[in-house]
DNA sequence: TCTGGGGTCCTAGGACCC
DNA sequence: TCTGGGGTCCTAGGACCC
């Protein structure tokens, strides 16, 4: 029996999100920027409508949000997370398979639901009802599909949100109007390659030849143009929320030129993502971290540099990875550069389980992990998160993080206490 | 002056082994 | 001076996604 997808993807979310609490936000334009206040990572129609691009640096803008009296928001992510659970909570609750693939979409099997584009309507209308969030849903014999069908419903008024591609008939007729970076995959590189090889739809695509697709391309696309002529190549996913790796990043509001300065930025991103780690119960042997100076000061240099290192044994204590972090940052620091962004990425990740003895442990004469110590500080700042301070306990060789730049943030309405709204 | 953060997977090539 | 061939594993980098 053949396959039934849909993909339920929520229209400009973050923007959406903050307009629950603003419903005089309503058909005015609205945008949420990114962190330190530095791009737009969300629009509403009304500010798409106005010609302002995906990502673009506010400070272009500037002109444009004040004679078109745009709102902006700098980002909640507590808010929009919080808020992102109940939509996936509400499908689930509804539909028995889903895979969430990112905080604003999720891909269902329909398979088993007798008539797919009625569910969908209702299914649409019970997210708007109960949550408020207005979504498109796409519905396709494949999932790369059922993302194009989407971005249908997206584009076409007339569709009210739902687009259903069943037949040869209506998938052939989409995929002959959109170029191929359009499917998901493809992106601008390969479009170009894809160009001088004479494909420019992305129904060239799907009728190019499969071998010689996995010869000149990759195997990835020649999936993608197998799932294009509806032949089901990739299935729901679970969400299992794990992951392979841990990235911590930020950007600064004010460059860095102190190597203490990095060293305690970076021993308070890596107690962040320890953190993270051992939500997932799990140990990480491989830290990379990296430092860099503007990639678009051209004038004073671009400087980047990352470095990698690997713990004997695999570990979760903040204190352990902090050291090794470091480390590797004295491997790295060139005095003089105006650092604008570092990060730390854990990765080789074995559950607490499976923990291997190294026969040369050269962690002894260090501090010996201490998992007990580190469930009482996640558990502590855990609680302490939903208060105003973002951290209650920190080790010595961290600072308090600096928040960067945040002039147009939204009270937590959702996650905190006295951010609740008051109906008076 | 001011340009985000967090992920996945594949592949080519080098290191290493027999 | 002459200097194999095949396999695996690991890593860096590239491409993509939201």
């Amino acid at each position: 029996m053949n396959k039934v997808f849909a993909l339920v993807d929520c229209n400009n979310f973050y923007v959406s999100c903050e307009r629950l609490f603003r419903p005089d936000l309503q058909n005015k334009p609205v945008l949420v920027l990114s962190n330190n206040d530095g791009c737009v990572v969300s629009r509403s129609a009304e500010a798409k409508a106005l010609g302002i691009e995906m990502a673009v640096p506010v400070f272009k803008i500037r002109e444009q949000i004040k004679t078109h009296r745009i709102t902006l928001f700098s980002s909640n992510f507590a808010l929009y997370a919080d808020i992102s659970a109940r939509i996936m909570q509400l499908l689930e609750s509804m539909v028995p398979d889903i895979e969430i693939y990112s905080i604003d979409e999720a891909f269902l099997d329909l398979t088993e639901i007798p008539d797919a584009r009625d569910f969908a309507h209702r299914l649409k209308q019970k997210i708007k009802m109960d949550i408020g969030i207005p979504v498109s849903i796409g519905i396709a014999p494949t999932k790369t599909l059922a993302k194009l069908a989407n971005d249908a419903a997206k584009k076409n008024i007339t569709a009210d949100g739902v687009v259903a591609l069943m037949s040869t008939a209506e998938q052939r007729d989409i995929m002959n109007q959109v170029k191929p970076n359009v499917i998901w995959g493809i992106g601008k590189r390969l479009n170009k390659r894809l160009a001088q090889w004479g494909i420019f739809s992305a129904l060239q695509l799907a009728q190019s030849n499969h071998a010689w697709l996995r010869q000149h391309f990759s195997v990835c696309v020649a999936k993608t143009a197998l799932e294009l002529n509806g032949q089901s190549c990739l299935s729901l996913q679970e969400n299992d929320n794990s992951t392979q790796q841990i990235l911590h990043s930020r950007s600064f509001a004010q460059r860095i030129q102190q190597q203490t300065q990095m060293r305690q930025i970076l021993s308070a991103f890596t107690a962040q993502a320890a953190e993270k780690l051992r939500a997932q119960n799990k140990q990480a042997k491989t830290i990379c971290v990296f430092i860099r100076t503007s990639a678009f000061a051209h004038h004073s240099g671009y400087y980047a540099q990352h470095a990698t290192g690997s713990l004997a044994i695999a570990s979760s204590d903040t204190r352990t990875l902090a050291a090794l972090a470091i480390k590797l940052l004295q491997r790295i620091w060139k005095d003089g550069p105006a650092y604008a962004k570092a990060g730390i990425i854990l990765s080789d990740f074995s559950s607490n389980n499976l923990q291997q003895l190294s026969l040369f442990n050269d962690q002894l004469d260090s501090v010996p992990d201490n998992a007990q110590l580190m469930q009482v500080i996640d558990a502590i700042n855990s609680q302490h998160r939903s208060s105003k301070h973002s951290k209650s306990i920190w080790f010595g060789s961290m600072r308090p993080q600096d928040s960067g730049k945040k002039q147009h943030t939204s009270p937590a309405y959702t996650t905190r206490w006295t951010d609740i709204l008051q109906v008076t």
